[in-house]
DNA sequence: AGAATGATCCTCT
DNA sequence: GAGGATCATTCTC
């Protein structure tokens, strides 16, 4: 079953514990991928540095102003795809990072397109070829910490997991500003 | 028009 | 610990 857009349209951190054990469904012509949400980052408002819309509103940002529920793909360092979906109420830039999954189904065509270079742009072009579902998954025991890989705002303990998950990135030592 | 930047990951030393 | 791959977006002139 398909999340509402109410879920979305809450405050980020609120929305960001409740994606943990929530189930990412990608659903192509020929496969349908899947995998339980178990690392999460949240990125909040204007104020937020590591926020993209630290700088105010852009062309790119665009997104993250508009309505909750939409998601945001972005590539960054010209490789990778980071998927995000838009919290809280038009008008207020905020996204939840979604950074890591156990794989569910389509483990198969996962590896298959890891082959080659993923462009999929096309992720999201009508409705439930790209969304996240309640599948009544609990997650396991939440941790909090401060988010990876950015250099400014690494203040804020914004990144939860699943505590002990094997899906979940390795963890960082911190990189000195 | 050209340069700088980056919410990453992998490999090598 | 350092560096490369690789490119959309944004900034600077």
């Amino acid at each position: 079953m398909s999340l509402p857009q109410a879920f979305y349209d809450r405050p980020t951190l609120e929305v960001a514990r409740d994606l943990l054990g929530k189930v990412l469904v990608h659903r192509s012509r020929g496969a349908t991928t899947s995998g339980t949400i178990v690392e999460v980052e949240a990125y909040i408002g204007e104020s937020d540095p590591a926020c993209h819309a630290a700088a105010g509103p852009t062309r790119r940002n665009a997104l993250m102003y508009g309505p909750p529920g939409v998601a945001y793909v972005y590539l960054n360092y010209g490789i990778h795809y980071l998927v995000n979906v838009v919290t809280e109420a038009t008008g207020s830039p905020a996204a939840v990072l979604i950074r890591a999954l156990e794989p569910l189904e389509g483990l198969d065509a996962m590896r298959r397109r890891r082959g080659r270079l993923v462009k999929e742009r096309d992720a999201a072009p009508g409705n439930g070829r790209l969304c996240i579902e309640d599948r009544g998954l609990r997650p396991g025991r939440v941790a909090w910490g401060p988010r990876i890989g950015i250099r400014v705002g690494t203040a804020q303990p914004w990144r939860g997991w699943v505590e002990g998950h094997r899906a979940v990135s390795g963890v960082r030592l911190d990189r000195t500003p």
